[in-house]
DNA sequence: ATGTCCACCTGCTGGC
DNA sequence: TGCCAGCAGGTGGACA
């Protein structure tokens, strides 16, 4: 389930893979992703340079040399392949670079996508407009994100996954992020707050474990390893594993999603 | 405006 | 062993 940090692994292989060389030939084996490829998709990227390739929230950005911008989700399933051994089912974009490299898009539910932006218009592009800051960014600290709970009455747990409150997080780095500052999924947005806007104590423990546990993701991203990397996550029913404390991780549905958390020591 | 729910899609799991 | 219902979740739109 990519959220910000494997976002973030997969723009640095792409940037790697793609930055200063051009599109050579772009294979386009399915038309409908989340939303159908615009027409004529393969031929407007072919030719072109790679400047960069960016990241905003769970977005990747591909900036080319003419200004224009190949925008892309991963969704729920979407992953990259550089260089595949050879192409298989859900391979439905394939890029071929002229430093050689070949990179594959693979995402067999289909909830990722891709588009093509004019130069200028990812400025105001709806989707990337109404994302909240940056978590790892300057700009994202206690008193912008007590600025955008105060007055919500809706519990941490949804307003945290809402991309407006703050851009990447999903389920379940919002899960794990509460358990770090221990607090309740449950709780109301809103309380904390002052009423006269300011940042409870709570808010700067919220910062810092939503920055932590990103920081964290992001660096172990290369090591694949098998198992559940969480602490929280899918962990319904066995001890919670902070030093001393008695409870027992529970699952409950929030907003038609999984929460899990610790009764005892979030409150 | 705000909050909640659902559709989109396929692969995996668990129960019988 | 095999089948199948149910679950997983990011986004955006529908609806109260």
């Amino acid at each position: 389930m990519p959220e910000l940090p494997e976002v973030e692994y997969t723009r640095r292989r792409l940037n790697r893979a793609m930055t200063g060389a051009r599109f050579t030939r772009v294979i386009v084996r399915r038309q409908t992703l989340r939303h159908p490829l615009p027409a004529g998709f393969a031929a407007r990227l072919e030719g072109q340079t790679v400047r960069a390739v960016e990241r905003r929230a769970k977005y990747l950005i591909v900036e080319l040399a003419s200004g224009e911008r190949l925008l892309m989700h991963l969704g729920m399933s979407g992953w990259f392949r550089v260089m595949p051994g050879q192409l298989e089912p859900h391979d439905h974009v394939v890029f071929e670079m002229s430093n050689g490299k070949i990179v594959a898009f693979n995402d067999p539910r289909r909830f990722g996508f891709m588009q093509l932006l004019n130069a200028g218009e990812h400025a105001r592009h709806r989707s990337l407009t109404r994302l909240g800051p940056e978590p790892l960014g300057r700009t994202f600290d206690a008193a912008a994100l007590a600025a955008a709970l105060a007055r919500r009455r809706t519990s941490l747990k949804a307003a945290l996954s809402d991309q407006r409150v703050v851009g990447g997080l999903g389920n379940v780095y919002v899960v794990e992020a509460l358990h770090r500052a221990r607090l309740s999924p449950k709780r109301r947005a809103s309380t904390l707050v002052t009423s006269s806007g300011a940042p409870r104590e709570a808010v700067y423990e919220l910062v810092d474990a939503i920055r932590g546990v990103l920081k964290e993701a992001i660096r172990r991203q290369r090591r694949t390893g098998d198992g559940n990397p969480f602490l929280i996550y899918d962990r319904e029913g066995e001890k919670c594993p902070r030093r001393g404390c008695p409870g027992m991780i529970r699952r409950i549905t929030q907003a038609g999603r999984s929460t899990y958390y610790c009764p005892v020591c979030q409150r």
